[in-house]
RNA sequence: GGGUGGUUAGCUCAGCUGGUUCAGAGCACCUGCCUUACAAGCAGGGGGUCACUGGUUCGAAUCCAGUACCACCCACCA
């Protein structure tokens, strides 16, 4: 039951401000969002953790708009819906915010032990992480905040350490000197995920090596001149005709004057450049692969810095780009730069610093992912964990059957330190133990010698980031350490995950490799791949660019329901949003409509009465059938739409049959008789209660609003709230074709009528005469029935209804579906412009049916046609030529 | 170099299993309305050769092939 809200407190504007943190720390505190395991069926959604110091951005905002509907609805239907939030430490991301903080404060973190750098870790954790947890609640992210996680947590940190253990003894993890991805600002390695390639203009620089003992030399390209010092051979290929009396000799390097071999292998290509290739085994992955071939001597003339050591000889101290000028300005000089050419060639920098990477030969851990491949690219391919949209399918596979192995250590302090426990400096001089302790006991037993803990020193490194974020649907439920914990059993594997297309590799597809490996189940059933968020010249929204709006101004401006709305509803799954700030206007505006409704419906309430908003309807009244037929077809869509992910068209779907179905018409239809009085009890009842089913719908989408209304609706009871509010179940019984049918008739009626006095300038409230002649007898009934309708609608003086009418002289007419209407308009209507509305209606139709008539003439269709499309074409075919008829009469008399 | 997607109204985009008056929404535009829920609104209207060329089919915006342009992802060619 509900009671009137005192008419005098609903403003004429929704304001958001005044509803939404009230709302949310109502659902907060009544543990709305908090999930046990019970009985009931579990709906679980794991966060992508953001950065701990991160700032929420437009990305988020849809992501996480997306993920609450996903959990709303959920939580709406029964299930036991669980959103796990939390943060990632972001290991290379924070370390570096942390380092440029001490720098500002004058300090290096050279100058600090590895303890006294993690505690101002902590403390730049501590003071700006979860800011961005605090902001999604502004959003109205209902994620269950009792079990926020972070992955730096204790028992997260010991999840990733045994995992760490448990792969390394099932052969997976093994460390080795390899090249790989150096980024010298952070001075550490990276996977080749976290490099960028992009494409840049550079020069390619033909230079002139000479040839050991004889007066002749030979010319190479590069475009990084700087690596000539490192240079320890000359490349041709076998079969090129010009270089054969080369190999074998020896070139010099120019400035270095180092003897070294010219050789042939197949790699080099002798169609480019000048096919002759330099090689630097130390600097670059393929000239270290003919390294290796042909046992040639390393040279690694650079620091960890990125600038060049004692090696290099020339330009000690310089950084490589510094040094590339100045070699450049030496080598010609010499004159030995023979040729310059523009070219275009892929770069790769760091995802995180923006530095361009080395290829640097180098010692680290790595992950072997061939065997957790299989299964993880076999449950994508097979659908038993589904990709939407599927398109990413394929670049799933190309990445899974192509992937390598994955550099899992880092040169930072911020992560999980690696447990490994070095007793010598031998390559095979170390044990992997979770404590110094077990540490010990494995040294000395591998050791055979009686070693002490001064004898054991721990791996520096630490664990690249994603090494943790790859357990967080296990971690999150302490899946690892407590793999039969209830927990875990209940919540794994989750349902949906829902996430940026670019991380697919550095995340999503690793997840389902560890939730195989470890868990031996997919981490989820469904992945959800959201759009890029751009701006309207189609640049990716970043903070860099200072191209993205501040989400929680627009928060402010439009309210969240508004913004949720406005990012949802041109966003596909996959498909990248182009971010306008008119869309959250639409949303704002929506918001209003919806506001407005309610407000008109409080309005009509008796503050004595008590009222009720048990769903029924008068079965008698065509408008109620109609609108209840309308909300259960569209339960049914959009029932349809979540199954295939399709969330911006079930948004759509509810946003018309709210504005255009439920506001257009329906109250319009329920509005008193009388001027000014109020609706009668019971038919503002049957309003309400369809209004309610509404609501619900929305809730999803515009969470805040739909309870702000539900709570002004009823007196509240403290475990009614809409967020668990049971989820309308369509009714197919209700979705009655004839009383659409009927109902959609009347709206063109009514359009027409509207059209005529738009057309005439009649104004809308001067009465009309109007004359429908109906195609049948039934027809008649029908109209006559809802007489109402037409006169709720439309001001109407005389009203008549008959098979057989007389045109009146001078009246506008129009057909509709076989019936006439006529609206006479003596002195107010222009003849001849009436002919012309008539003509062109009638042209248009004699288009549409020349069309059906060649289809229903040629034979093949016919005959080829599903008979129900062919009985639709002959259906066509015979309305549209009563309708001419029709018309034609009318215009036969208006000339 | 390999892959994926896009091209539909002035703009941003829907259009799912080829067939319903299928060519649609929002914004923008034009006209008329402060009609006692809402001007953040109501009513009416204009606007499209569905990139191009072929093909399949009784029938194509929709399926296939090619072309052009655009975007993105992946890859160790100096």
């Amino acid at each position: 039951m509900s009671t009137s809200p005192a008419l005098q407190d609903i403003p004429k504007k929704y304001d958001p401000s005044k509803a939404e943190d009230k709302w949310y720390k109502f659902w907060n505190d009544s543990g709305f969002f908090h999930s046990e395991p019970d009985e009931r069926e579990s709906y679980t959604i794991v966060i992508p953790p953001p950065n701990v110091t991160g700032v929420l951005h437009m990305g988020h905002m849809l992501n996480n708009t997306i993920q609450d509907v996903l959990v709303r609805r959920a939580r709406m239907q029964g299930y036991n819906a669980c959103w796990v939030p939390g943060t990632d430490h972001a290991s290379i991301a924070t370390e570096a915010k942390v380092v440029n903080k001490l720098r500002e404060e004058g300090i290096t973190k050279a100058d600090l032990t590895r303890e006294e750098f993690l505690e101002h870790a902590w403390d730049w954790t501590h003071e700006h992480g979860g800011i961005i947890l605090e902001q999604l609640k502004k959003l109205g992210a209902s994620c269950d905040w009792e079990r926020t996680r972070f992955t730096l947590e204790d028992d997260l940190y010991e999840s990733v350490i045994d995992c760490f253990i448990e792969l390394y003894e099932r052969g997976y993890i093994y460390r080795g000197k390899r090249m790989i991805n150096w980024d010298p600002e952070a001075q550490t390695a990276l996977s080749d995920e976290e490099v960028i390639h992009r494409e840049k203009q550079s020069k390619l620089y033909h230079v002139k090596y000479d040839i050991a003992g004889e007066d002749a030399n030979v010319v190479i390209a590069t475009t990084r001149p700087e690596t000539i010092l490192a240079d320890t051979a000359v490349c041709v290929n076998p079969d090129d005709e010009r270089y054969q009396d080369l190999i074998g000799k020896q070139a010099i390097i120019p400035m270095v004057e180092r003897k070294v071999p010219i050789i042939a292998d197949e790699y080099v290509d002798p169609e480019y450049g000048t096919g002759c290739l330099k090689i630097t085994p130390a600097h670059d992955e393929n000239d270290y692969q003919i390294g290796q071939k042909h046992e040639l001597e390393i040279i690694d003339m650079l620091n960890r810095d990125g600038t060049l050591n004692e090696d290099a000889r020339f330009y000690v101290g310089q950084d490589r780009f510094e040094a590339r000028k100045s070699i450049l300005k030496d080598l010609e000089q010499q004159e030995r730069i023979v040729k310059v050419e523009e070219m275009s060639n892929k770069i790769g920098y760091s995802e995180r610093t923006d530095t361009v990477i080395e290829p640097r030969l180098s010692l680290q851990w790595f992950c072997s992912m061939d065997k957790m491949a299989k299964p993880a690219l076999e449950n994508v391919m097979n659908d038993n964990v589904q990709f939407h949209p599927a398109k990413f399918k394929n670049s799933y596979r190309h990445w899974m059957e192509n992937i390598r192995d994955w550099c899992i250590s880092r040169q930072l302090w911020w992560g999980q330190r690696i447990p490994a426990w070095y007793f010598g400096e031998g390559a095979e001089e170390y044990v992997i133990a979770k404590t110094e302790d077990e540490a010990l006991e494995k040294a000395r037993e591998k050791s055979g010698r009686d070693l002490t803990k001064e004898d054991i020193h721990q791996d520096v490194d630490v664990l690249d980031t994603w090494f943790s974020s790859w357990l967080w649907p296990i971690t999150v439920f302490d899946g690892i350490r407590n793999p039969d914990n209830e927990e875990i059993n209940y919540y794994y594997p989750t349902n949906d995950l829902v996430t940026a297309p670019e991380i697919m590799f550095f995340w999503v597809a690793r997840m389902i490799m560890s939730g195989y490996e470890f868990r031996g189940e997919k981490p989820f059933s469904n992945v959800y791949y959201t759009g890029i968020v751009r701006d309207s010249q189609r640049r990716k929204m970043s903070k860099s660019l200072g191209n993205s709006p501040d989400p929680l101004d627009l928060i402010d401006q439009y309210g969240a329901d508004g913004v949720r709305v406005g990012m949802l509803f041109t966003s596909p799954a996959g498909n990248d949003l182009l971010f306008e700030e008119n869309l959250c206007e639409q949303g704002r505006n929506f918001a209003n409509k919806i506001w407005n409704a309610f407000r008109f419906l409080a309005m009509n309430m008796e503050e004595s009465q008590d009222y009720s908003t048990k769903l029924k309807i008068d079965e008698d009244n065509l408008v109620d059938r109609w609108m209840l037929a309308k909300v259960h077809s569209t339960i049914k869509g959009i029932e349809e739409d979540f199954r295939k992910f399709r969330i911006n068209e079930a948004l759509k779907k509810i946003y018309s049959l709210i504005w255009d179905d439920f506001c257009d018409w329906y109250i319009e239809l329920i509005k008193s008789d009388e001027q000014g009085a109020n609706i009668p009890k019971e038919r503002l009842e049957r309003g309400l209660s369809i209004f309610e089913v509404l609501l619900k719908l929305l809730h999803p989408f515009m969470p805040f609003l739909t309870e702000e209304i539900w709570q002004l609706m009823r007196e509240r009871k403290q475990d009614e709230a809409i967020i668990v509010a049971q989820w309308p179940a369509a009714n197919e019984e209700l979705i009655k074709d004839e009383d659409i049918a009927l109902f959609a008739s009347i709206q063109s009626m009514i359009s027409s009528i509207r059209n005529i006095r738009a057309e005439f300038n009649v104004p809308q409230r001067a009465d009309i005469a109007l004359l429908i002649k109906a195609k049948n007898e039934d027809l008649v009934d029908s109209f006559q029935q809802n007489e109402w309708i037409f006169r709720k609608l439309q001001d109407i003086g005389s009203f008549e209804v008959a098979v057989d009418l007389e045109q009146p002289e001078a009246s506008a007419s129009a057909v509709v579906e076989g019936s006439e209407i006529f609206v006479p308009l003596e002195g107010l209507i222009d003849l001849e412009k009436e002919r012309e509305r008539i003509e062109k209606e009638i042209n248009r139709l004699e288009g549409f049916l020349k069309s059906v008539n060649g289809k229903l003439n040629n034979e093949q269709f016919v005959e080829n046609a599903p008979e129900d499309v062919v009985q639709r074409e002959r259906d066509k075919k015979e309305d549209t030529e009563t309708n001419l008829d029709k018309l034609r009469g009318i215009l036969g008399e208006l000339s």
